[in-house]
RNA sequence: GGGCUUGUAGCGCAGCUGGUAGCGCAGUUGACUCUUAAUCAAUUGGUCGUGGGUUCGAAUCCCACCAAGCCCA
């Protein structure tokens, strides 16, 4: 029993417990309301770059941040805030009888105010040579180790926060990403476009194809879908006419596998313009893909993973049959039944047995045999009919529509169409889905009548695009996980 | 869904063909007081992912499960 009591006491939980307990009792609270910072750790390096080793101040600043180090007993601290870093130096001649108390009291990892004179030390560290010392939040967990710091990805995973206190690199993604959807948001709300919002909550989950989420209203008593996307409601937007330019950055669910490229929720930028093609849309992609790279990171030619790709517009641009052409060596021009391409499939080993048409042949060809050879920009144009039930016809070609797929590195980045806006064509393509549905295609779309309906009032001629945000943001910060660029990423609940 | 790898102290890691669980950092106590991965001395801390099995004896071998990573579909 007093054994116990003793290991318990040097737990460093315990042990910073006690220490709480003692600035209690000194009549300092721990966990105080406010602080009245005038200067940030990187503002400082920058503005006393000149001050020399061993110059002395009397400017006077104060600032905050948490304690990534001690040295000397506390006589030095290194501070850290969400610009960088600066020393604190402390010495009794400076320092209230009180204060030295405090100081004892602190460990690594407490957040504290710090308020005195900048100077530079004979070393050449900038410093602030403390008079006042605040403690503003005590920290009771330790912090991992300084030189190895927190490598293990479940745990930064899991613990966000922790991974950001340990790792500059990911508290610097995620203010890259907040800069990319900053931009994206900019762009576009110059070039007139309408930021909308429109329902998470759905009675039909459409605009893709892809498995929902569901889950239940228990007021109204039904089931209801968490979007996979929000282009059906965007559309009825452009029918309404508030605008002629809409756009959404949304957040998606997909109830899905993960791996290096999924998250069961993304986010995603869904843009709708009146009166254009997918021809605009491939235009305004690239202008706005290439342009928030040079507003964010200062050039339009990017380094992912060791591949040097170019974001400089215009990009290529290769239709389906084309690219499957020449990196399959296979001409569907003239193939055009789902046998016919079950069979040229499989004379290249790929089997398509369980394809439901003939677009999907193609398409899983062209992942297997083309996405490969994909790094620089390119448009992949003209989509097969029968995998894009929403996506115009295409003009020249009754078998394909205006769809393309733009890809950076192999990737899928954006998706878009002249938009369908022949509701009796619309109908019908519904109806082949409910076909496939009913064949035990479990992505395949159902009808939506009310969007048909809205159809049915005229939909102007519209260009439509989907751009994922996350796969953007991991291209433009280097990240080989799409779990990088999401600050708390879907994970397996841990059972006890 | 399949394969491979990983899981040992708060963190980073070692622990061989089975024989009393270790190192570094962090922590604690003290020294030192212009250091910066501070230094020096002493020192605390473990359900070895979980559950079974084999064995006189399991972190180690076997099985199942849990979690993660990578590759493949």
């Amino acid at each position: 029993m007093e054994q116990e009591t003793i290991n318990k006491a040097e737990s460093v939980r315990e042990a910073r417990i006690q220490k709480l307990t003692e600035l209690v009792e000194m009549g300092i609270n721990p966990y105080p309301y406010t602080f009245d910072k005038t200067a940030g750790a990187q503002e400082l390096q920058e503005k006393y770059k000149e001050l020399e080793a061993g110059g002395e101040t009397e400017d006077i600043y104060s600032v905050a941040g948490r304690i990534m180090g001690m040295r000397n007993s506390g006589m030095f601290i290194d501070l850290m805030d969400s610009t960088g870093k600066i020393q604190i130096f402390s010495h009794k001649e400076n320092l209230s009888e009180e204060k030295m108390k405090l100081l004892k009291l602190l460990d690594v990892g407490d957040m504290i105010g710090v308020t005195g004179t900048i100077r530079r030390t004979p070393r050449g560290e900038l410093t602030i040579k403390s008079k006042d010392i605040k403690i503003l939040a005590k920290s009771l967990q330790q912090l991992p180790e300084k030189f190895h710091g927190l490598t293990d990805k479940e745990t930064r995973y899991r613990q966000r926060y922790l991974d950001m206190i340990m790792n500059k690199d990911v508290r610097d993604t995620f203010v890259k990403r907040s800069k990319i959807i900053r931009e994206i948001r900019e762009y576009l709300t110059n070039l007139g476009f309408l930021e909308v919002e429109t329902p998470m909550l759905q009675t039909i989950a459409g605009g893709a194809s892809a498995r929902p989420f569901v889950t239940h209203h228990n007021a109204l008593d039904m089931d209801m879908y968490l979007r996979i996307a929000p282009e059906l409601y965007l559309k009825r937007l452009i029918v309404g006419g508030a605008s002629e330019r809409v756009f959404e950055i949304n957040r998606s669910f997909r109830n899905e596998g993960i791996d290096l490229k999924h998250n069961p929720e993304f986010t995603m930028l869904e843009l709708y313009q009146a009166y254009v093609d997918y021809n605009d849309m491939m235009v305004l992609l690239e202008n706005m893909v290439s342009t928030v790279a040079q507003k964010v990171l200062g050039t339009m030619k990017i380094n992912y993973q060791g591949n040097e790709i170019d974001l400089t517009p215009p990009w290529d641009r290769m239709t389906m049959l084309g690219a499957i052409k020449q990196y399959a060596g296979i001409d569907f021009s003239d193939k055009i039944t789902v046998e016919e391409a079950k069979l040229e499939a499989k004379k290249i080993g790929i089997d398509a047995d369980d394809c439901e048409n003939w677009g999907k042949v193609l398409d899983r060809i062209f992942e297997e045999k083309v996405e490969p050879h994909l790094i620089q920009p390119v448009h992949i144009i003209d989509y097969p009919k029968d995998i894009s039930p929403l996506a115009k016809p295409h003009r020249d070609n009754s078998r394909l529509t205006e769809r393309f797929e733009s890809r950076v590195n192999g990737w899928e980045i954006a998706n878009a169409f002249s938009e369908l806006s022949d509701p009796i064509d619309q109908r019908h393509r519904f109806e082949l889905q409910m076909q496939a549905k009913a064949q035990g295609d479990e992505e395949a779309q159902e009808i939506d009548e009310d969007y048909i309906n809205a159809l049915e009032y005229g939909m102007p001629p519209t260009g439509g695009l989907g751009l994922g945000i996350d796969r953007l943001v991991m291209l433009l910060t280097d990240s080989a996980s799409i779990r990088d660029v999401i600050a708390f990423p879907t994970m397996r609940n841990i059972k006890k």
